[in-house]
RNA sequence: GCCCCCAUCGUCUAGGGGCCUAGGACACCGCCCUUUCAAGGCGGCGGCGGGGAUUCGAAUUCCCCUGGGGGCACCA
């Protein structure tokens, strides 16, 4: 009987949670939802110094945002000092690890020295044998110690990768590396073994920036007499210049594309992407993910960024929306830029959503689509030059008003049947007649469909905003 | 400098010795639909980094090179 699985996603609350961090948790859910084990959040929060509670907020809220939600935690590895000092006297007892009084400015001018000869810097061990009186006179003088680990030098070890199979290192190429700081915090290395550990956590799904600190904690693990977990390394993702994903790339903060208008099933499914594929399949479902993903689909190669691929994936989620869920969105989205979303009644918003959802890419777009459905904006001057201006086009404005005047119910479909009597009495192409109209009412050549925006814009103001069309040519006209 | 990982269209990828004349998706370019913009339909452009080796046969296996990424902190 194999053990349950169990996972966890251990972002450092460094900043926001960024794209690929949340690919990772991603992961880690898929994975824990599809063996019907259990997700872990920590927090790894042993860097005080960078190390906010605004963002483990913004972690949370990001996850909470995705649907990636967690069975256990969030734990606070500040939380825990006492136990990994219990772990690390436990090592210092039996010799494992060993007390370290280089000052940071010894140990810096260890690795230059290093590197001027051209070799690898580690730690030179002087610390290692030190004797009781040596340690009590440093402490004399006020140092503080670090606890290194006393890293094996012989031998291999070697990490069966669940994605990049069997990878071996040197232990001759381990250092000494420090388990605990002079201040009594632990550092990352020593933490999440002890942690992973204490939190029965079978299978390590993370970055493959983490590959190389495997040993160091396989090592570690088994020296603390841990049973050590299995390791699936992620492949990065990268930025269109193939660095990894940083600011400069643009938007990595989950947030922001909350805030620009991604619908959260959008992001998981584009990010599930980054790194896994299951034959000819784009679009899936998040039970569908759960269901088809597997550790042993996962690509080992970096993956870079495409925002473009993104959108287009926004819009087919923005398209299997049901109106009312659209509307629902919209309207926030209208509220948030200011528009007076009171001037109308729920029904206009459904049909709104109606005619906008496929022309969406995010849900922010619906503001510079819907704007001037709540006050005039100005005339585009290109339109007005390259539509309005046109030989003819005040007179197509004047009947339009005659015939929308008429008395008939105000919808879509009546009014299409009355222009198109229109444009077929008076000889003009359908488009000579629909594009002015659309300027005058909208104010641009790029609108909604005009019989709908004329409905939902209502008799009375689009008669208006003909009028003023016309007034707009008067002057040249007379 | 040392250690590790990676390598199929511009991008995400399918492919795990003959089904490959290398498939799909995004992007891009045409055409159709059409009152604009979209959406949709159809079509096109476009790739196995290089060199050896194994084999009757290599995108698929092995080696070297090159290129890219990551790590080597009292960061995680």
């Amino acid at each position: 009987m194999e053990s349950k699985v169990r996972v966890r996603f251990a972002p450092s609350p460094t900043g926001y949670l960024h794209i690929g961090g949340a690919r990772t948790a991603l992961f880690n859910w898929l994975y824990a939802r599809r063996h019907g084990g259990v997700f872990v959040l920590r927090i790894e929060d042993t860097d005080r110094e960078r190390s906010t509670d605004e963002a483990i907020d913004a972690i949370i809220n990001g996850m909470t945002w995705l649907g990636l939600t967690w069975d256990e935690g969030p734990f606070l590895q500040t939380d825990r000092l006492d136990r990994y000092s219990e772990e690390a006297q436990r090592l210092l007892a039996e010799g494992k690890a060993y007390k370290c009084y280089c000052t940071s400015e010894e140990l810096e001018e260890m690795r230059k020295a290093a590197l001027d000869r051209k070799e690898a810097p580690k730690y030179d061990r002087r610390c290692l044998a030190r004797s009781e009186s040596e340690q009590a006179a440093c402490e004399a003088r006020g140092l503080r110690p670090v606890i290194r680990f006393r890293c094996p030098d012989e031998g291999t070890t070697i990490i069966g990768d669940q994605v990049k199979g069997e990878v071996v290192f040197e232990n001759q190429n381990l250092d000494d590396f420090i388990m605990v700081r002079a201040d009594g915090i632990p550092t990352y290395n020593f933490a999440v073994v002890v942690d992973d550990y204490d939190m029965n956590i079978t299978h390590v799904i993370r970055g493959d920036d983490h590959l190389s600190n495997t040993p160091r904690q396989v090592v570690l693990g088994q020296a603390l007499g841990y049973r050590i977990p299995e390791f699936a390394h992620l492949p990065m993702i990268l930025g269109s210049d193939k660095t990894r994903l940083s600011k400069r790339h643009g938007a990595t903060a989950v947030e922001a594309y909350r805030d620009e208008g991604y619908l959260p099933q959008a992001l998981i499914n584009y990010l599930a992407l980054l790194g896994w594929g299951y034959e000819d399949q784009t679009v899936f479902a998040p039970e569908e993910l759960i269901a088809k993903f597997g550790l042993e689909a996962v690509g080992k190669s970096p993956a870079i960024f495409d925002p473009a691929k993104l959108e287009w994936m926004n819009g087919v989620y923005i398209r299997e929306l049901t109106l009312p869920e659209l509307a629902g969105h919209q309207k926030s989205f209208m509220q948030a830029a200011g528009l007076p979303i009171e001037m109308y009644e729920d029904a206009w918003y459904l049909r709104l959503a109606e005619i906008t959802q496929e022309r969406l890419i995010k849900l922010a777009d619906i503001v510079g689509l819907s704007d001037f459905f709540f006050s005039r904006v100005p005339f585009d001057p290109v339109a007005v030059e390259k539509v309005l201006r046109k030989e003819g086009t005040k007179d197509v404005l004047e009947k339009a008003i005659e015939v929308l005047s008429d008395s008939f119910t105000f919808e879509a479909h009546e009014i299409e049947t009355r222009l198109r009597a229109l444009a077929e009495t008076t000889g003009i192409k359908a488009k000579f007649v629909f594009q002015p109209l659309r300027v005058a009412v909208s104010g641009r050549t790029i609108s909604p469909p005009l019989f709908e925006t004329m409905e939902l814009l209502g008799r009375d103001t689009t008669i208006e905003r003909l009028g003023e069309a016309i007034n707009l040519l008067e002057p040249q006209d007379e």
